[in-house]
DNA sequence: ATAGATGTTTAGCTATGCTAACAATTAGCT
DNA sequence: AGCTAATTGTTAGCATAGCTAAACATCTAT
């Protein structure tokens, strides 16, 4: 029956997610780029979450980690704040940079994760595809790529 | 074509690993088990990985977090060093107390996922579920439950 | 007995999450 | 105008978890 299903999937899920939060560690920390400030740079870029405020509401983190992160990434070069007498205007943008080390973090966390699933079958990559858009959808994950749907 | 499937699934997979952590990290705070730390009790006492080594090992850590860890079980009551002068036999065993906290991290765990999917369809958690099997044997992931294959 | 190999811990760094408290800015209201 | 209240951001402080390098044991084998 469906409940047995569910409960089986969500047992194998969160056993998941640290292992390979484990193995994309080790690619960000080759790009220099970590998990928490890539996700910031793709929100901050591509859904205009351009306030402290919004970036914490749209990432779930609380107020303080999205400030440090953002400072992180202003330290880091790959964002800026564009701090005119303004407040209301949009003040954290992502430099050139910024987008930059988007997709090298990208293609890195994407090259680790290829080589970690060398195993799946056809059939599983096609599952795969599915259910990660499906979970995507769910999680209110953006597209986050300059890649839009590729 | 085939690789532009996985190209896809890849680029969605590795983003949903940050939000799914986080979303896992509230019900940890909750129990007080950490995800490191229910996967180091599993692995210890389903796998016996009873000494550091070995767990470092199995869960591909360092040997320094991999004895922090330990030591953080220990202080929590959750791990027992036992100790004699035979240091070849296994040293690190889980506590009663250890397999209840797994218990209900587990369960913690799974419900904070289950609420964050209620929007999958029934087709959805079965490839969920399939796919899920599929990167736990990729990626190694143990039963690691008390419930064997509920 | 000493040297080498193996395994563990200590020391020290970084990052990310949190809460609580503080500062500052904006808006509202008398 | 001026005071208060709400929003917003930052500072301070705590904890965990990952890493490397280096110290420290502890066995093994010569």
């Amino acid at each position: 029956m469906s409940q047995s299903h569910k409960s089986r999937a969500l047992q194998l899920l969160h056993r998941l997610v640290l292992p390979l939060d484990r193995a994309l560690q080790a690619a960000d920390r080759q790009t220099g780029c970590s998990a928490a400030q890539l996700s910031a740079l793709s929100v901050i870029h591509f859904l205009e979450a351009n306030t402290i405020g919004r970036l914490a509401a749209q990432e779930k983190i609380s107020a303080p980690t999205a400030s440090r992160l953002v400072e992180g990434l202003v330290r880091q070069g790959l964002a800026r704040r564009a701090d005119g007498d303004d407040r209301r205007s949009g003040r954290i943008e992502v430099t050139v940079a910024g987008l930059a080390a988007v997709e090298v973090a990208c293609a890195a966390r994407e090259a680790i994760l290829a080589d970690l699933l060398v195993g799946l079958s056809e059939e599983e990559w096609l599952q795969l595809r599915a259910v990660s858009g499906a979970l995507a959808r769910e999680l209110d994950v953006g597209p986050g790529s300059v890649h839009p749907n590729a």
